[in-house]
DNA sequence: GCCTTGCCTGGAGTGCACTCCAAGGCCATA
DNA sequence: TATGGCCTTGGAGTGCACTCCAGGCAAGGC
C-alpha cells in the first residue's frame, strides 16, 4: 500500500476576518453581491435543500443571513463552510464531529489547539482508509484478472 | 471454547474448487480441521455473530456447514470469502450488491463476465474515492498549517 | 439434578443521515 | 384576482446496516 505524496501544503494566505486558510475556488459571484438563495447553493453543492436546512437546525451550519422576508441569503463564506464540511463528510466523519468542530469554530481563536488536534487525528483516519482501499484495490486486481484470463 | 492460536497452517494455494483466485492469508487452522464455530469466526474477523447470522440470512453468506446440534461450523473457505467480503465493505459497495456478487457465485462459471463487470465497476469507484481522499488530505493539511502557525 | 456457557431462531429495535410532508407566506406575471 | 413558483416551519417517515431480545436447546462441570 503504497501512501501518497503529501501536498506542499498551505500556500494560501488567510484572509484576516477568515475562520480559516482560504481555499482555493472561485465563488459563483463576487463577493457584496453574494446572496444567494437556497436553489442556487442546493445547484452548486449538490446537497438537497432539505440536507441544508437540517445542517442549520442541528448546528452544522452557522446562523445563514435573512431576507426581509425571512427567506435563506447565503454568503460566499457559507458556501467554503459547506465545502469543507463536504469534504469532511467524505472522509465518513460522522455529522455529530462535524457539528463539534463548528462549535469549536463558533468559541474563537482560543479553540486552535483542539481544532488542529481534531482535524489531525481525522487526518490520520484518512490516510488509514486510504491504506485499506490501496489494498482492496490489490484484492480486485487479483480478481479481475483471474476472471479475465479465465474465460 | 478456546479461541484462536494462529497456527503457520496449510499454504493457502487456490483450491481447483475454489471461486476464485487464491488469497495470499494463512488460516488460523489447516483445511481438514477447519470447523470454527461462530465466535471463533468473530474472533477472526471482528465481524459480530450477530451480523455473521444476519449475513447468512440476507444470502450474503453461502449455506455454511452445521455440527450435529445445528450450530455453525465455518470452514477457511468461509473465512476467505468473508474476508472478501469485508473488503467490498470497506469500499461502501451497499450490501445488496455484495448479495448479487454471491448470487452470482453461486450460479456458477457462466457468470464471469457478469461478475467481472461488476468488480470492474467496484474498482473504479474505488479509485475515485481514493482520488476525493486525496483531495481532502490537501484540504485537512492546509487547514493544519495553518492552525499550527498561527498560534 | 442443576448451573453455566455457548449457541440457536424469528422478529423487533436502533442509530445515522437524511428525506419528505402538510400547511402556509410572498411575489411576479397574466 | 388568480395562478404558479419558490420559499418557510416542525415533525414524521425512510433506508440502510446492523443490533438486540426472548425463549429455548445441548453439552460439560460440580
Amino acid at each position: 500500500m503504497t501512501v501518497m505524496q503529501t501536498t506542499p501544503a498551505a500556500t494560501g494566505r488567510a484572509n484576516p476576518a477568515d475562520i480559516c486558510s482560504a481555499p482555493p475556488r472561485r465563488h459563483p459571484r463576487p463577493d457584496g453581491q453574494d446572496r444567494y438563495t437556497i436553489s442556487e447553493v442546493v445547484a452548486f453543492t449538490g446537497l438537497t435543500a432539505h440536507t441544508l436546512r437540517w445542517y442549520e437546525r442541528i448546528g452544522l451550519m452557522p446562523h445563514v443571513d435573512r431576507s426581509h422576508t425571512g427567506q435563506r441569503r447565503y454568503s460566499n463564506r457559507d458556501l467554503d463552510w459547506l465545502e469543507f464540511v463536504n469534504k469532511l463528510r467524505l472522509t465518513g466523519m460522522p455529522v455529530a464531529d462535524m457539528v463539534r468542530y463548528a462549535e469549536l469554530v463558533r468559541e474563537g481563536e482560543s479553540t486552535y489547539a483542539d481544532r488542529q488536534e481534531l482535524l489531525e487525528s481525522t487526518r490520520r483516519d484518512v490516510l488509514a482508509r486510504i491504506a485499506e482501499l490501496h489494498d482492496t484495490l490489490a484484492v480486485l486486481d487479483r480478481k479481475i484478472s483471474f476472471y479475465a484470463t479465465e474465460r
